[in-house]
DNA sequence: GAGTTTGAAACT
DNA sequence: CAGTTTCAAACTC
């Protein structure tokens, strides 16, 4: 089923992969500050993040066919790197705790779209119905044709402990797990959500891109024990139940059709017994599974892989989405914002889980396949979504950060996986660089994993940004760790506060440093640095300026040539022209030499001498008879 | 492009 | 925490 409006479909490019969370409350708010499409900066308002990503939201939209008194209002999210956006409705009940600390890295927007009381969405198209815990609901999907989504919902009395309690949940929490069919993405796991998180990734990984029609299966275990059984609703053919003991969420996946297809319709939905000790089977009794999971490794054939630049063509539709919470994590909240890019935390040990996947890791994803995506989607091609994005990098400012060509590594002991490479380092993967035996890409996610999780382990500062703010009175910008040049004076780039474009500071540890504000070495290189920065410039709007005036020559000449009447450049710029020409300039260059001028004014003087020549030869070229040079 | 220098990261 | 080794980038020729 292909519900995507029109409209819609120039805000979901669903390479975005979007984290979301949604919560659906029984006695919503009347008015979100996030209506009409507005997000608004809560109190809790997060960081902005220093990103040039442009996300562009994915909407799914969630409804509930209670009745009008519990109707819920339908919210959609999604995420963007806006920094003037906020991570928190007030109206969403969305729990700002791990929002708010997901935005260190996410700027989320949150557009709560009312659903109308009356409207009967059973009849919309891609909606479907899961009865979770005995509750029914409707779900929608808006997503583009093909795409899974993987919802997280309540698990009934989700208290730890509650137990057989757990008939109904309100507020209705409900996740979305993934959107779309993307296989690629395995968020990376650190610390005590690691096993949990391996679950949900797993899940992702295996379940969401396992979708083939027509083929029954009663039980399904993948990803290891953690997933014992796929529990598929009798209420819709496109949504599957998955047990996922240790979460106390169900899960649900619905698989929009294909587009052409009815049968590549699958859901699942999982629960989670750590509150319980057991599995929660929901709806056993209606068993029916009409899509069956295959592993994910035969899937593996149409996830998108890295756009090559032949241009490589990619067929599959399928996409996938990340996992955002719904609700707070204070365990392990306090080391959200040292989490580096990629890393995901989910459900486990009493907590909702989510994933951290911050814009850069999404756009580098998406990088590898938006282009031939939109293209084959006919979505439209934001610009601004193709831009990579990273975080700041060695200080650099975001506009600085994105005016840089991405540097490729040449890694070639490290795997990429240690700080020694810069890719690493700033939370990227590698992409066309120069390393070898890389593992930082998604192919090698365990290991990536593992070595996140042991720089964070030896320092859990390791993928901040080491440029940040100073002390009170101090620089706006300091080194955090500071350096510890010695022999390079710290004016080089090995220095990593010159390298940033800072001082050196208190913080610093360098012997012999001449990278403080009255340093004369230090201003010289200045001078140079800027002279040579101008100069550039200069040469830059020369050649532009060059450049046009040819053109606007050659277009002036031309009706000349079609009425017979003209001649092109090269009919009077002869070889005894250009000869006298350079015979000129040479002249310029021994008159400067002469004279004792410095280089500057040398080269200044050519180039004056030069535009003399070209004014004689313009004004020359209009007449019948032969330019003539003369110094 | 090869070789050297440098300092951060990793290791002991 | 200090000393040493490893590593990749910066730099030089």
């Amino acid at each position: 089923m292909d519900v995507v409006s029109p409209e819609l479909n120039i805000l979901l490019p669903d390479e975005i992969m979007d984290t979301e969370a949604i919560v659906m409350d029984d006695d919503p708010p009347a008015e979100s500050p996030a209506a009409s499409g507005q997000s608004q900066p809560s109190d809790d308002a997060p960081i902005p993040m220093e990103t040039d990503v442009l996300a562009v939201p994915e909407i799914v939209s969630l409804c509930s066919d209670a009745p009008p008194t519990q109707r819920t209002q339908a919210l959609t999210t999604s995420i963007t790197t806006d920094s003037t956006l906020c991570s928190t409705t007030s109206a969403t009940h969305l729990t700002s705790g791990g929002l708010q600390k997901l935005s260190a890295n996410h700027q989320i927007i949150l557009n709560k779209v009312a659903s109308s009381p009356g409207a009967d969405t059973t009849r919309s198209p891609g909606t479907t119905t899961i009865t979770p815990g005995g509750q029914k609901f409707m779900v929608t999907a808006i997503g583009k044709s093909g795409q899974s989504i993987v919802l997280q919902l309540p698990h009934t009395g989700s208290k730890p402990g509650s137990g057989q309690g757990e008939a109904k949940a309100n507020p209705q929490h409900f996740k979305v797990l993934t959107i779309g069919g993307r296989t690629d993405l395995k968020p990376v796991m650190v610390g005590q959500a690691v096993s949990s998180a391996s679950q949900i990734s797993t899940l992702q990984a295996q379940q969401l891109k396992t979708v083939q029609p027509m083929k029954p299966v009663q039980t399904v275990t993948v990803g290891g024990p953690q997933f014992k059984t796929i529990f598929p609703l009798s209420t819709s053919s496109n949504v599957q139940q998955i047990q996922v003991p240790g979460s106390r969420f169900h899960y649900v996946r619905l698989v929009t059709a294909t587009t052409g297809s009815s049968t590549g319709q699958a859901g699942s939905h999982c629960t989670n017994s750590s509150m319980t000790a057991k599995p929660m089977v929901v709806n056993t009794a209606q068993v029916r599974m009409s899509v069956p999971i295959i592993p994910a490794q035969t899937m593996k054939q149409v996830v998108p892989k890295p756009l090559t630049s032949s241009g490589q063509v990619l067929t599959t539709q399928t996409q996938q989405r990340l996992i955002m919470p719904a609700t707070p994590l204070p365990q392990i909240q306090p080391n959200l914002t040292n989490l580096p890019p990629g890393t995901m935390l989910a459900p486990g040990s009493g907590n909702m889980g989510y994933t951290v996947l911050p814009a850069h890791y999404v756009t580098q994803l998406q990088q590898s396949a938006y282009v031939t995506l939109a293209s084959s989607s006919g979505f439209p091609t934001p610009t601004g979504i193709q831009t990579q994005a990273r975080l700041p990098l060695n200080g650099l400012s975001t506009s600085d950060a994105a005016s840089r060509p991405r540097k490729p590594c040449n890694c070639n002991k490290s795997q990429c996986l240690k700080l020694y490479c810069d890719c690493f380092a700033n939370g990227e993967f590698c992409q066309s660089c120069n390393c070898t035996n890389c593992f930082n890409n998604l192919e090698h996610e365990t290991e990536r994993a593992k070595a996140i999780k042991a720089c964070l382990d030896r320092n859990p500062e390791a993928f901040k940004p080491k440029i940040g703010k100073g002390k009170e009175g101090e620089s706006d910008r300091r080194h955090s760790k500071g350096c510890n040049c010695k022999r390079s004076g710290c004016l080089k780039n090995y220095c990593e506060c010159y390298e940033a474009k800072i001082m050196c500071s208190s913080t610093c540890k360098c012997v012999g440093c001449k990278n403080f504000e009255e340093s004369p070495e230090r201003k010289t290189l200045m001078h140079l640095a800027d002279a040579a920065e101008v100069r550039v410039q200069q040469q830059t709007a020369a050649k532009t300026k060059l450049s046009s005036q040819i053109s606007d020559l050659f277009t002036r000449t031309t009706p000349a040539i079609t009425s017979g009447g003209g001649r092109m450049p090269f009919t009077f710029v002869t070889k005894e022209v250009a000869e006298a020409t350079c015979e000129c300039l040479l002249e310029q260059a021994e008159q400067a030499e002469l004279i004792q001028q410095p280089q500057a004014t040398a080269e200044r003087m050519i180039l004056e001498e030069f535009g003399r020549c070209l004014m004689r030869i313009i004004s020359s070229a209009g007449k019948t008879d032969c330019p003539s040079i003369n110094c």
